[in-house]
DNA sequence: CCTAGAACCTGCGAGC
DNA sequence: TGCTCGCAGGTTCTAG
């Protein structure tokens, strides 16, 4: 469920609270939510130190005093919670010794209801990136986001712009709601093939994904439940800024007109059939 | 290589 | 009050 907004709500607040700690035991309940051998990941970060958490896209990341990091990914319902157990999934829990100011022990729990995210230790590459995650493009935050490389790959794709959007090898970060935003709010229906598009265009979607996801965070991130929550249990409140996404039949923001849904990739979408006008298929 | 589906899971609300 | 069905912020594997 989260994208790289909610992703990077939980990274800061993480960070805010592990840097320069060194990590304790580790207890696996739920040997799903590792992928790789158990007993490998315990061994390998007993006696770590945090010494930074990063995030690409969607994936984020701890890196440690060692040649390896712990990849943490949320999949669509993943938490991290401190120094808390919530009622129901408990899945690792790390202890982490502060070291930094003489506080108290801390833990905190990778909680996970549908089991598609997970834990796993990654090796680096030699620019010290996760050999994990180096099929997954930049996204959009990243200062070394190449929006001309991103326009050559996108117009070149043979398929619809909204699933160029979700493909995280293409740009990273944007899932099914910033996606649906960010079509709006260019003025895009999602089915429009990637060949009619220009480098102009392309460069209005990167621009319009990079605000909303920026508004998004500002506002601690999207939340519709108790699932996506920061590090603390607290939901954020960019929802109710949402402009199409699950708000079917409420007037479009900008025309009035209702929002339509329709099914996509096997996934609702959510737009206006004014201001982003379907694609005629010829 | 690229694209499009299916598969992986649990829980909740709607409708019967 | 159940039961079934559809639906959910994602990725990855496979077949074509």
């Amino acid at each position: 469920m989260p994208e790289l907004p909610e992703v990077e709500v939980v990274r800061a607040g993480l960070e805010n609270l592990v840097l320069a700690t060194t990590i304790g035991a580790v207890r696996i309940h739920h040997e799903r939510a590792v992928r790789q051998n158990v007993g490998d990941l315990t061994q390998q970060l007993e006696g770590a130190t945090i010494t930074r958490v990063a995030r690409r896209g969607k994936y984020m990341w701890l890196e440690l005093d060692r040649p390896f990091v712990l990849m943490i990914h949320l999949g669509m319902s993943g938490q991290i919670r401190v120094n808390e157990s919530p009622s129901g999934h408990p899945h690792v829990r790390l202890d982490w010794n502060v070291i930094r100011t003489g506080e108290p022990n801390r833990y905190f729990e990778f909680v996970d209801q549908r089991t598609f995210g997970g834990l796993r230790i990654s090796d680096q590459d030699h620019n010290g990136e996760p050999s994990a995650i180096s099929h997954i493009a930049r996204d959009p935050f990243d200062p070394l986001f190449d929006v001309g490389l991103f326009a050559d790959s996108l117009v070149k794709r043979s398929t619809q712009v909204k699933r160029a959007l979700l493909d995280q090898n293409l740009i990273s970060g944007i899932g099914n709601i910033y996606a649906d935003e960010c079509l709006w709010r260019v003025g895009l229906d999602g089915t429009t093939p990637c060949a009619r598009l220009d480098r102009s265009t392309a460069a209005q979607i990167v621009s319009a994904a990079t605000q909303v996801m920026n508004e998004a965070l500002v506002a601690g991130g999207t939340s519709f439940d108790s699932l996506y929550v920061n590090v603390n249990g607290e939901s954020g409140y960019f929802s109710r800024s949402l402009s199409v996404y699950g708000r079917e039949g409420a007037p479009c923001e900008r025309c009035g007109n209702p929002i339509t849904r329709s099914r996509f990739m096997n996934r609702s979408s959510f737009h206006c059939l004014t201001c982003q006008p379907p694609w005629l298929l010829p």
